[in-house]
DNA sequence: AAACATTTGTCCGTATGTATA
DNA sequence: ATATACATACGGACAAATGTT
């Protein structure tokens, strides 16, 4: 049997990368929950490797605000309020909205296309009820407009916003509405028309609309 | 003889985070080179620790984007381009902004009078032309914004950004002129005022006009 | 092509410091 | 207050992977 040309190569996968990703799943979907202890013995006899990968792992999720560590202490789950999305929404539609804005000078054609398609998928999902789904088209819609921008630091950012948005999300605080599908439309018709205040004017209120709801 | 009641308790600090410190410091500085390969146990004997700290110091790093680790190949320090603060200052702009207007929801007036004496310390700096104290009373300046703000993303995301920005100055791609203070005066009288229209918009100026003196 | 040298990734033991009885 | 139990921070050795001669 021929291989099939993996021109993926298999990208080497760390014991670290992948306790960091199990984690933070984890964390965002509630299987640990919100101030948990988070003991590193017991969590590398559970992913089967040794405390090293494991401590890293923690450490990095540290810096994304998903654990807080008290060195010499303990470590535990950060906790996760209602009220905490007040916070974290606003940054994020400003770095949206300026992503916005700045795409509009590197947007092609076909990436105007994909917008729209990416739209459409939303569209379903919301309509279908399946809520988690349209999250997850929704968080596709905006990555892309972030990547053409090909600003490294709000791609980073945002990245690391938006695992946030995810976690609120599992904890029943955020909500997607039709409204979405509309704003998402008249984001792509502003770029199209390389209409910058509307652009980044709709993309605010989609993202803080979220917060009015709430 | 009586033991200082040293109410600031010693902050127990840990290897790693001391090699933290020094290694950011370090690369912001210029001590260690754009492109240079990092050594793990070099670093380790020059600071006397293990490679383990080291090793997580590293980690962190990278997620600043400070140095970028190629998986079992090597680790080095991430170049800098002079054309990079094109994309770094616009979301360090937008977010600035908004930490201005936000504040103004909390703000006191001894807030406000600490701000007016930064702002002298800045003026200071900059007419002594000492140029780097001129950098650092400028980020107290915007840093006690970011933290009257109260918002623990804003916070994290800023300082990461501010670093960068530091880097940025020390390779000669940033220079700090008299019209900021006039900016953060205006800045300051807009939030005495509750403006957030004004504020928003002399904030955004003060951080991208330097691109344009770029 | 194969063995070597180098560097990173992982494991685990120990010391240090913290909380509890 | 002292001692005990326990979790973390660090160190050092081994294993795996890379690229080099």
């Amino acid at each position: 049997m021929p291989i099939p040309a993996n021109h993926s190569r298999p990208v080497r996968q760390s014991a670290k990368e992948n306790a960091f990703n199990q984690l933070q799943q984890w964390i965002i979907d509630g299987t640990l929950l919100p101030g948990e202890k988070l003991n590193d013995t017991e969590l590398a006899d559970a992913l089967g490797i040794s405390r090293t990968p494991i401590r890293e792992s923690l450490q990095l999720l540290e810096v994304r605000g998903f654990v807080k560590m008290f060195p010499g202490k303990a470590t535990q789950v950060t906790e996760i309020e209602r009220e905490a999305i007040k916070d974290l929404l606003p940054p994020l539609a400003a770095l949206q909205s300026l992503s916005a804005e700045l795409a509009i000078d590197h947007v092609t054609e076909d990436q105007l296309t994909q917008l729209g398609s990416i739209n459409e998928r939303f569209a379903t999902s919301i309509y279908s009820g399946n809520s988690y789904a349209a999250l997850k088209v929704d968080e596709e819609f905006h990555q892309l407009i972030v990547d053409i921008t090909k600003n490294t630091y709000i791609q980073g950012v945002v990245e690391s916003l938006q695992a946030h948005v995810r976690r609120h999300f599992f904890h029943n605080s955020i909500v997607l509405t039709e409204q979405s599908i509309d704003e998402h439309k008249a984001i792509i018709t502003a770029m199209k028309h390389s209409d910058k205040e509307k652009a980044t004017a709709v993309m605010k209120e989609n993202w803080l609309r979220t917060l009015q709801e709430f």
